[in-house]
DNA sequence: ATCCGGTTTCCTGTTT
DNA sequence: TAAACAGGAAACCGGA
């Protein structure tokens, strides 16, 4: 009934790029592993493999979790956060310092009490590991609803609802504080009963983050950001790119195209002045600065 | 089928 | 001189 169309396995294989989770070794020490990630082993994706095989692409290492060191809990965590264009600094990884067996005791009260409601999110990513070795292959995920979710742009999605940056964008909706605090003030929705509200939320942005956001998103993750954007003003939103590019290179990995050059990324940048998203910066090079049209960077947003 | 937003690509000229 | 900036024009792509 449905096909899964080379449009979604692309979308796939971008995703999955963008989070890097193909292509850690398992050598790296934890603290250089962020980088790395978004980095130079972007390098080592083999496309080809990723879209030979449907079912083991979506996660590609020790497919139960009950074995997982804790690096690879915290790699699970990257990815998760990452898929749903979480920003990963909305959630305290403190509380996520277990290692495979830990993490598969954790109740669902467990997920939301340890990172509000992201939590359902990764409580149902890690359920379906748990039941499937797999991402996307539950009887919570038929055939059936394949299309449901090529339209929704994310096929892993069992969840509540679906997070994207749309929310970051739109001011209405736009509300880190009430979205990602703990459960203690928020309404935990049941894994099995979808928040219909939360559900309905449409998408303005189908083909993922924008530049401008994830230029912001760079920023605002220190442990993705190794020394490619530096803040020059953090509470004007004036901010400079160190390495310009290995940040088009990086947008040019999320995007699926490999020519993606700085010349090319700041010709869209210039299109975002007349938006009000960026503001000019004169007489400065590789500086810009966030305009009253760009949410979600400052520190009081957070 | 058509329109639209958000780029991407290419280009020429200017500034640092 | 290279790299970055500026912005026009057209193409592209996926969603509505």
């Amino acid at each position: 009934m449905s096909v899964i169309s080379s449009t979604y396995v692309q979308h796939w294989i971008m995703v999955l790029q963008a989070s890097g989770v193909m292509s850690i070794p398992a050598t790296v020490s934890v603290d250089n592993q962020l980088p790395a990630s978004w980095t130079t082993h972007y390098n080592c994706t083999d496309v080809s493999m990723m879209t030979s095989n449907f079912t083991s692409r979506l996660w590609t290492q020790d497919p139960h979790p009950q074995n997982w060191t804790k690096f690879q809990v915290w790699e699970w965590l990257q990815q998760t956060l990452d898929m749903h264009q979480i920003d990963a600094t909305s959630i305290p990884f403190q509380n996520f310092d277990l290692d495979g067996r830990q993490l598969c005791n954790m109740s669902f009260q467990d997920f939301t009490r340890a990172a509000g409601s992201v939590g359902s999110i990764l409580f149902q990513s890690l359920t379906d590991l748990k039941w499937n070795g797999q991402y996307g292959q539950t009887d919570m995920f038929t055939p059936a609803d394949i299309k449901t979710e090529i339209d929704a742009d994310f096929p892993c999605s069992i969840l509540p609802f679906k997070e994207e940056s749309s929310f970051y964008s739109n001011p209405e909706l736009f509300d880190i504080k009430s979205s990602f605090q703990p459960s203690s003030i928020l309404p935990s929705p049941a894994p099995s009963s979808p928040d219909p509200k939360r559900s309905q939320v449409k998408r303005h942005n189908p083909r993922g983050t924008h530049l401008w956001e994830f230029i912001r998103d760079i920023l605002l993750n220190p442990e993705r950001n190794p020394g490619l954007i530096k803040w020059e003003d953090r509470s004007e939103g004036v901010f400079r790119f160190l390495k310009s590019e290995a940040v088009a290179q990086l947008w040019g990995k999320k995007k699926n195209n490999s020519s993606m050059t700085y010349e090319k990324l700041s010709r869209a940048m210039r299109y975002y002045y007349k938006r009000e998203i960026l503001e000019r910066v004169d007489g400065r090079r590789l500086v810009y600065k966030f305009g009253r049209n760009a949410r979600g960077w400052r520190e009081s947003e957070k």
